[in-house]
DNA sequence: CCACTTTACTTAACAGCGTTAAATTGTCAA
DNA sequence: TTGACAATTTAACGCTGTTAAGTAAAGTGG
């Protein structure tokens, strides 16, 4: 492995600095500049692991998502399941500035797959939903999660909202109802 | 009204273009610039009647989500306002190309207020629903279609997505079902 | 040990972006 | 006719993502 000076950079390393920059300045001040001065190198460079700055977001986008379907596979029943994928993806994105708007603009990493969507649906599987219900039922609980996020971002509908109701109380009520219905609905079809 | 030359241009015939050349070349293609060209006019032209671009994005954003509530009036019962608003706003949605992702990067166009939260409330407070009940089950049933549609505008996803089962449907399913819930839910409380 | 290739970076530059300042033109009132 | 005002133009600024070309260090085969 070829170390051009004392450090060097990789995509990691990459998403890690993208990540410290987001929480820093926001969606609007990640720039390929910004991001490669925080490494200590020059625009360019980025390059040379990145293809462009969509790769970038995409990648960012993967790792939220990821993180958001930690413990998942640990849950007793599909309820648990998905509500814990709506919460664990909620509190992943309240944890980074601007998140929810940057999953909006991300497109995917590769172009998915039945394999991946196998893996994604395997924990609702376990619990007898077939494939299709279990995209289907993590998708709304996605859908939800996303756009309360979005709202949740904009500060001035947020400080406003929040006067009148607790907006974290109300996402999981949202989130409980839609997924009592979700999984009452799987259920009668099986 | 001086006309300085043939025609003029003003907030309406600007939205209006932008709304044009948004569904012609996407969310990134909206410059000034290509703005300006449509509405035969230089780009700085458009600050006198626009401050910025955040401005015209959030009368853009506006637009969609006054149509997205057209008819909400009329419904029959709480349940009916809820969905109709739900279905009302994904119709909108789908008709322009990237106006979900538009709706997620837009700011309100004014601090919102208690005159308008009223406004906004009115339909279900008239089914029973006090305001804070009646924004809540707006906000999960916005946030759930919001989501949705920014899935659906992501053209890999929504194209495998639909392999396995009926986007449109499975957005119909999980909005009953979350209204189901929203509205059990209010009646419940009252 | 040397020549060669590959890896990973730098510098320089480009076109396009949102936006502002200043100059300009057309229209109306006095 | 003059002056004010509204609405635009031209010119320019700093910033953006991105590419091309050059360069230094490390790895590799003879």
């Amino acid at each position: 492995m070829s170390r051009h000076r004392d450090i060097s950079i990789d995509r990691d390393s990459i998403v890690r600095a993208a990540f410290a920059l987001l929480d820093e300045v926001g969606l609007d001040g990640i720039t390929m500049r910004a991001l490669a001065a925080r490494l200590s190198v020059q625009a360019p460079a980025l390059y040379w692991h990145v293809r462009d700055k969509a790769d970038l977001i995409a990648m960012m986008a993967l790792d939220l998502y990821a993180r958001g379907r930690e413990g998942i596979e640990q849950c007793r029943d599909a309820r648990a399941a998905l509500e814990l994928h709506g919460t664990g993806l909620a509190r992943v994105l309240a944890r980074h500035r601007d998140a929810a708007r940057l999953l909006a603009i991300a497109s995917p990493l590769a172009r998915p797959d039945k394999a991946m969507a196998q893996s994604l649906a395997a924990p609702l599987v376990a619990f007898g939903f077939s494939v299709t219900e279990a995209l289907e039922a993590q998708a709304a609980v996605l859908s939800l999660t996303l756009g309360w996020a979005i709202y949740h971002e904009n500060k001035a509908m947020a400080d406003y909202l929040s006067e009148m109701f607790n907006l974290d109380a109300s996402y999981a009520k949202g989130l409980r109802l839609l997924v009592d219905g979700l999984v009452a609905e799987a259920v009668k079809e099986s």
